[in-house]
DNA sequence: AGGCTAACCGGAGGTTCCTCCGTATCATTC
DNA sequence: GAATGATACGGAGGAACCTCCGGTTAGCCT
């Protein structure tokens, strides 16, 4: 695999461009914007940005990339602060959170955390790798079981942040969460 | 709210032929079926069909409405065999399976799930009663929780379905909702 | 029967989606 | 600095979405 070329000088301008209208139609318009309009602002084709970013999916996890790492990036914040179990949980709702703010991640959660596929590996690595150290200081301080695998519990996660989309009911939010967790605990 | 005035006889003629159609291509071709094509082959227009169907979950819902109504109808049969917590799990491995069997039916099913709204009521409340059934048969044999609300069971379960939708990987699938009967048994 | 009206029908039309491929542009080599 | 692949660009085109409203009927009433 690999053996990324390094994008043509032009190509790398138009993704740039592409990627910085996508950040404003998002948060303005949420997750259905007309990908047409957002190549028509960035003075490029249609078949420009699909070339760029294959699938709406793709265009949306590359526009909130760097707000995703920031997430994962509070882990350590979160562990210093309180013992893992209620550091999990601090972390899911800031996940949960995070996924109902942008409006559409949700779409492009399902492909991303789904995605066997190369193109979002890094975004679902990094989630998986925080919820992975979140684990590793529970079964090192005993709050929580030892047999859990990082990936079931991101997908369970998401599974929350998926089925909750539309009525923003938080209350049941935290109540599922505090379920997950409790499944997460040594009996 | 009621008021539902009998149909008038050639709408609902076209209702069932459209429901009729609908069903067998659904089975065909999965959820992303072209609406226009189902409403051109039951031979009506296809300002008829969303007349009809508001929304493509709404036709959906509709089509797969006998069958969810039989895998509703299970839970007598799974309590009458096993206690209450084995009981549920099993249903809750016939809710996935369904869902993923139906493909497509995972896009219906959030709107269901999350419906505030009437148009799918029905669908949802039954599957509310089945949950809630389980639980209750949980409570009077002591292998369940009583303090879990069953929509918010119904809702961790159509999270699963929804986040496991792609990668049809049955083990994960078990594990998930084993961490679920886990936060579900008391302590 | 014949007439009336609420209810229903159908499809044109404006958008968006995504693909495909001829044309234009870059970058490398001589 | 010209030539020549390799890459990237752009938009036409066909399919599907969903809405809207003029025209058509079924069912009721006299």
């Amino acid at each position: 695999m690999a053996s990324e070329r390094p994008l043509r000088a032009d190509a790398r301008r138009n993704r740039e461009r592409l990627l910085s209208v996508a950040v404003q139609a998002l948060s303005r318009e949420g997750a259905a914007v007309s990908l047409e309009a957002i190549a028509r602002q960035a003075g490029v084709g249609i078949g420009t940005l699909y070339r760029h970013f294959p699938t709406r999916e793709a265009l949306i996890d590359a526009a909130y990339q760097g707000e995703l790492d920031r997430l994962c990036d509070r882990v350590e914040d979160l562990l210093a602060a309180a013992p893992a179990q209620r550091a999990l949980r601090a972390w899911m709702s800031h996940f949960v959170d995070y996924m109902g703010t942008k409006r559409g991640m949700g779409d492009a959660l399902r492909a991303l955390i789904a995605s066997g596929g190369d193109p979002f590996a890094r975004s679902r690595d990094r989630l998986t790798g925080a919820v992975a150290t979140l684990l590793g200081a529970g079964r090192a301080d005993g709050t929580l079981r030892a047999d859990v695998a990082p990936d079931d519990v991101l997908v369970s996660l998401s599974g929350v942040s998926l089925a909750t989309a539309e009525r923003r009911d938080r209350d049941q939010v935290d109540r599922l969460l505090d379920l997950l967790m409790d499944g997460l605990r040594p009996r």
